[in-house]
DNA sequence: TGATCAAGTCGAATCGCTTCGACCACGAGA
DNA sequence: TCTCGTGGTCGAAGCGATTCGACTTGATCA
């Protein structure tokens, strides 16, 4: 193995000299920095990751803690992890992979061991047990996702709550009148999860203050689910003519139900999803939605995390605005 | 921050003594041990990975690379990510998370900064462009799939060639005279990717061994590729009454799509798809299928690592058998 | 009664890098 | 002319573990 001793020998420098060259950290003349530049190309060297840990207290490692429970949605969560890759790698960091099962332990232990610098934590419930531990953890943290109380905390998410108003309005927009909310698995809710209940109330306040008649109702994630929810509604809800869907392996179910029940899309009914964009572009009758933007959403924490390392403020809490797209499942009302 | 130094100063040891306690590698008297494990205990120490790494030249941390591009099924990457984690964690190591994205040089990197101990490389091309990579580098790594020429390396994965086979047989056993294979996107193959091209092999020789007539036909992976596959299936082929579907997304919609033209399933048409099992048992009606196992071969992979790790001889290859499972979707022919 | 050996422990070297303080040379300002 | 600051470089002291050799002690065996 090369290390920064024989660049510095090769380059008639000296070992930290070299360092400062590769980190800029102090100023190098231009000669001598391509000197060195041209040993390190000529040995093949590479810094050893341990070694530089050890000695800067900075592994360059972030840790990414993916869920991988029912209900949640599998390809989001993977949009968000390559999406922190990606982002990670552009700052010259690299990404340890945490399961949820790990819990607290796992979080507790790659700090404590200087693993990583800094954490970011997906699918955060209203009242995460991870809480504390992540406030007084000496190592900044960002979480995806907003709990019950995030004060001393970075957090970001899509603002679900406008984005279950945004589908609202725009079907309000369309002449709508009597409209129902197809949400994520029970289980979700139980776990008081903060984006379900989130949508819940924007899309609840958003109604009531048009006057629109509105109903909620999770739904288990799966096709048959949406065959009898679909029925369901129809059956408690005649007059219906708008659905917003947020559950992202029901809505094309779903639609596909309401055909087979005898009802056109969006002649009869508009639906509109709370769904990554690839998703609505891609079905067969592309869906309106209001995008969950996972890759901005990741590298938007990274960037945080960053600047956190860097030692400088951030908001505490981020929440990008939603946006809608209009597709061709929303239609004017009895049109 | 608790260091070595300190847990042996309160347990009256040397340093070295508390890094034997802890590593085993030397006898400690129970009596010192156990003060030693108080000491930590009260102290809260936690060994600093950094510092471990540059002494051991043990980083305890395992590379996974995963592929995120289009035509591999996400669902299935995530579950061998979350094996490899956990198998990980149980063998004491971590996972650095690594995209195709960083190619070549990313694995160079991470193995030549000592970042990582090992590798573990899913979705290998026949013809993969890391292979010489691999087989210089001087960590040991595992392929999850099977390149054209896996001399030199050891690699894991399903038997798609048999799991292929399987699927005829049992459909030939059932009476059907005439089956269809719809695979994986065109894409794939054009990549060469390894099970693709193995079980269009398996499913033809099976086939030809029988005497049925078989056709393959690479698919899209939406509901309107399955949709235009069904309908073109019964037209070029009429007397057709066996599809083996190897596609993950497109297993259910292609069932829908031969209901809809008319066709029962299973009394008209038997469907066995090669797909992990969830996927088929949670089916509205639970699919006929050889299982991918994938949460086996993320398990089995961790553990061909650990073993070469510690320097023990691995097999090369590591086929799977495959396990079909009969249920609902496939019948006797004509019944 | 030594010689031998294993168990149990210690001290010191080492892993490869970063960083701090010091030093030199040189041009600018007083 | 003397200082002062600054660009550029070096040497040495860590960073916090692991590991090797050596030492003590007591038991075992001839």
């Amino acid at each position: 193995m090369v290390k920064i001793t024989d660049v510095a020998r090769h380059a008639g420098v000296s070992p930290s000299t070299v360092s400062y060259a590769l980190s800029g950290k102090r100023p190098i003349s231009a000669e001598t920095r391509e000197r060195i530049e041209a040993s390190i190309r000529e040995l093949g060297y590479r810094p050893h990751a341990g070694a530089r840990a050890l000695a800067s207290s900075r592994s360059n490692v972030l840790a990414l803690v993916v869920p991988f429970r029912s209900g949640i949605h599998v390809p989001v969560v993977m949009q968000f992890a390559v999406s922190v890759v990606t982002t990670a790698r552009q700052h010259d960091h690299d990404v340890l992979l945490l399961t949820q099962e790990e819990g607290e332990e796992g979080l507790r232990r790659v700090a404590d061991t200087a693993l990583v610098d800094a954490l970011i934590v997906m699918d955060v419930q209203l009242h995460d047990a991870r809480l504390p531990l992540l406030r007084a953890l000496d190592r900044p943290s960002v979480l995806i996702g907003f709990p019950a109380e995030p004060a001393g905390l970075t957090c970001i998410d899509l603002d679900f709550a406008a984005a279950g108003g945004a589908c609202v309005t725009h079907l309000a927009e369309l002449g709508h009148r009597c409209v129902a909310l197809v949400g994520s698995p029970p289980e979700v809710y139980l776990r008081r999860t903060g984006f379900a209940q989130r949508v819940t109330q924007g899309f609840t306040a958003a109604a009531d203050e048009r006057g629109l008649t509105s109903t909620v109702h999770p739904c288990e994630a799966t096709p048959a689910a949406a065959q009898a929810m679909a029925e369901r509604l129809l059956r408690e809800h005649p007059e219906l003519t708008g659905v917003v869907v947020h559950n992202e392996p029901v809505v094309q179910p779903l639609i596909e139900a309401f055909r087979r029940l005898g009802l056109r899309v969006p002649e009869d009914l508009s639906v509109v999803a709370i769904c990554p964009d690839e998703l609505a572009e891609q079905a067969p009758l592309p869906i309106s939605s209001v995008a969950v933007p996972t890759a901005r959403i990741g590298a938007r924490a990274v960037e945080l995390l960053m600047r956190k390392l860097d030692g400088l403020e951030v908001p505490e809490a981020t929440m990008l605005p939603p946006w809608l797209t209009r597709r061709a499942t929303t239609a004017p009302r009895g049109g």
